[in-house]
DNA sequence: GCCAACGTTGGC
DNA sequence: GCCAACGTTGGC
């Protein structure tokens, strides 16, 4: 059986949202532009799933994607970049903002605190059940 | 709007 | 192949 891995994606809302991958079901994640963030594409696998984040508007992880189609050719992309394709899994009841997981003695270890720029970066499992668990929505909060 | 981080480009 | 200049990203 093959180990999966957890993942973190960025995008602007404007650019996607997660609320129109949820309109939309499946997308195709393209447009990246950045070698390593491509090498982490290409290792994705199907079944891989995904913390989406909304970059500068709203800085909160806000749901869980899934890969439905490994690395192929990026069909925005001139010469050898990657995409893949997503389908969203589920919103959170509540939106786990960054600075949340930048205090967290667990998730303030994140790749994404130390490789801000990257909009593809792994995520390990047990940071991966530390933001599920964050988004839960209040029955676990106050009160 | 500012600025730090960091990837990319181009002159030498 | 080095490195300074430049551009972009994204948090604050």
């Amino acid at each position: 059986m093959a180990r999966r891995t957890y993942w973190l994606i960025k995008s602007e809302p404007s650019a996607y949202s997660f609320r129109r991958l949820v309109a939309d079901g499946r997308t195709a994640w393209t447009g990246v532009r950045n070698y390593e963030a491509r090498n982490y594409l290409r290792a994705m696998k199907v079944g891989d799933e995904c913390l989406y984040y909304h970059s500068n508007v709203g800085k909160d992880v806000v749901g869980i994607a899934r890969v439905v189609r490994e690395a192929y050719p990026d069909p925005t992309g001139d010469d050898d970049w990657t995409a893949v394709d997503i389908a969203h899994v589920r919103a959170f009841g509540r939106a786990v903002p960054l600075a949340e997981m930048r205090d967290h003695p667990v998730l303030g270890k994140m790749m994404i605190f130390r490789r801000a720029r990257l909009s593809v970066v792994p995520v390990t499992k047990e940071e991966f059940a530390a933001v599920v668990h964050l988004g839960k929505a209040s029955e676990k909060a106050t009160t």
